[in-house]
DNA sequence: GCGTGATGTTGAA
DNA sequence: TCAACCTCACGCC
């Protein structure tokens, strides 16, 4: 379930448990096999996120990890339970292991070709030096709908489905509205509001996006309970009444993803 | 047990 | 625009 605070949260878990020592590596699954055989053994140097990309340092190359819409890595401590057949990673040392399911990437790549990830991907949110202007240089000229460039990793490099809907709905921006039409201001916003939202995310890893004056206590309503976790303003509540209007939230495919939006709250 | 959907991406049509 | 890929939890028989 992963947007990009759940892979900078993993790379932070990586780190904690398996830096600096040496790590066996295998694949149960059978997957992986060839390159795990190859890393065994060898020392964790790093472990770091761009956007949905987690990359793991051994030695001279890198574990590239995307965990697409199903992959999972989960953790725990030594002993290691018995390996099922769908663990296509996983990693062990004498305190810890962390095994990886179903993902859409698990490769074993050099620099140059780690290099070429970053190039494509855009600025993210949660990489300090990553740059603003590059995404609103792509935005500001887009005639496509900010909601699917908020999507796109070439111009930003993080944010799924629920961040999307949320930050859209925090600022009050129609979904549909055209990139070229958003002004520097909105997106600057925008921006500065995915660096706090995300990072909270790493913290708790969860999304969480409801203001404190909106929260539910503060509304005298129910706590959500949803299996995501967070309270969120629109991400899944289709036909559900808006927290902030009491409107009926609305819902479309774009993309062939799900877009959730207020649309009295969201006319700028 | 079966069908469905999910915080994602790619590549073909 | 659509299918393919990867896994698992849930609702409904």
């Amino acid at each position: 379930m992963p947007e990009g605070h759940t892979i900078h949260r993993l790379a932070q878990d990586h780190t904690a448990r398996f830096a600096g020592r040496p790590v066996r590596v295998s694949s149960p699954q059978g997957r992986f096999a060839e390159s795990a055989a190859l890393l065994d053994g060898r020392t964790l140097e790093s472990a770091e996120a761009h956007g949905k990309h987690l990359f793991l340092e051994l030695g001279d190359a890198w574990i590239h990890i995307h965990l697409g819409l199903f992959g999972k890595l989960g953790f725990g401590p030594a002993p290691a339970p018995p390996a099922t057949d769908t663990v296509r990673l996983r990693l062990a040392n004498g305190d810890h292991w962390a095994d990886l399911r179903g993902p859409t990437a698990c490769a074993l790549l050099g620099e140059g070709e780690k290099k070429a990830i970053h190039e494509r991907l855009g600025p993210d949110p949660l990489r300090p030096d990553d740059d603003p202007d590059r995404a609103w240089k792509r935005i500001s000229r887009s005639r496509t709908s900010v909601a699917a460039l908020l999507m796109d990793q070439k111009v930003i490099a993080g944010v799924g489905n629920v961040y999307r809907a949320e930050v859209l709905f925090r600022h009050g921006i129609d979904p549909y509205r055209l990139g070229k039409d958003l002004t520097r201001a909105q997106w600057d916003a925008i921006w500065a509001d995915l660096v706090g939202l995300m990072r909270e995310g790493v913290r708790n890893n969860r999304i969480d996006t409801v203001r404190d004056e909106h929260l539910p206590e503060a509304m005298g309503r129910p706590p959500r309970v949803d299996d995501h976790g967070g309270e969120v303003y629109v991400y899944r509540r289709a036909n559900m009444p808006c927290h902030v209007c009491g409107g009926e939230i609305r819902t479309a495919g774009l993309a062939a993803r799900n877009l959730f939006w207020c649309p009295h709250c969201q006319i700028r």
